[in-house]
DNA sequence: ACCATATGTAAGAAAATATAACATAAAATT
DNA sequence: AATTTTATGTTATATTTTCTTACATATGGT
């Protein structure tokens, strides 16, 4: 596996996200409010965002610019979401099955 | 040449630091006394650290707990940085001896 | 003994963030 | 055409964060 590490830990406030993205503040909440980001927050409330949900909002402003209204974003978004976990599914069992035909067997390890 | 992005971006700001290693937004702001990190300021000088400094940060407070004091930190790191900067240099230098005897001559390019 | 180190705490000011409300143009829906 | 929804700006007020400076102090070096 990868390192999710930075990419995904939610550590940036929204001001800098602002900065980082050219979207206003505003507009970075409203976008939440539509179920498109889901910051973090801090014990005292404060929103805290993850490089990924920079570049997601990048993404947003693209399509926004391109007249795609939040809405549709969203159901694109739940779309390729649902994509990746079949994949994701489908992945898992055909590894199940390869274990069932060729992987190790309860109790007897290695041929011994 | 790697992906410097996310581990070397200056985004994240002090309180968030501090949670991140636990250290107190005051021994953070000494160890920059110190010279020992280096964060960048926004516009209205508010600190912003990258998760490499957030690492930093962690090993310095490792070597504090062992008793090592700031000033010994900051010499290692400085001895540390040269050593990075002449194998560097090595290897500029290696490289420039191989252009040198192997490498493209200037105005005639491959052996025409 | 004296100086340097390392941290805590307090004060006051400035900046950042949060929420809620009102305003509004443009687009979509009925 | 009238109404509703979308997307954003703006304003107001409260809370939180951050900054700097200063004072306090324990511990350890010189």
């Amino acid at each position: 596996m990868e390192e999710p590490s930075y990419k995904n830990r939610k550590v940036i406030t929204i001001g800098v996200v602002s900065e980082l993205t050219g979207l206003s503040e505003r507009q970075i909440r409203y976008y939440e409010e539509r179920k498109l980001i889901f910051p973090e927050r801090t014990e005292r409330g404060n929103r805290k965002y993850s490089f990924s949900d920079v570049e997601r909002l990048m993404d947003i402003a693209d399509k926004r610019e391109e007249g795609v209204r939040t809405y549709e974003i969203r159901q694109d978004m739940l779309k390729a979401k649902k994509k990746e976990e079949d994949k994701k599914l489908r992945e898992r069992m055909l590894r199940g099955q390869l274990n069932a035909r060729f992987g190790v067997q309860k109790g007897r390890l290695n041929g011994k």
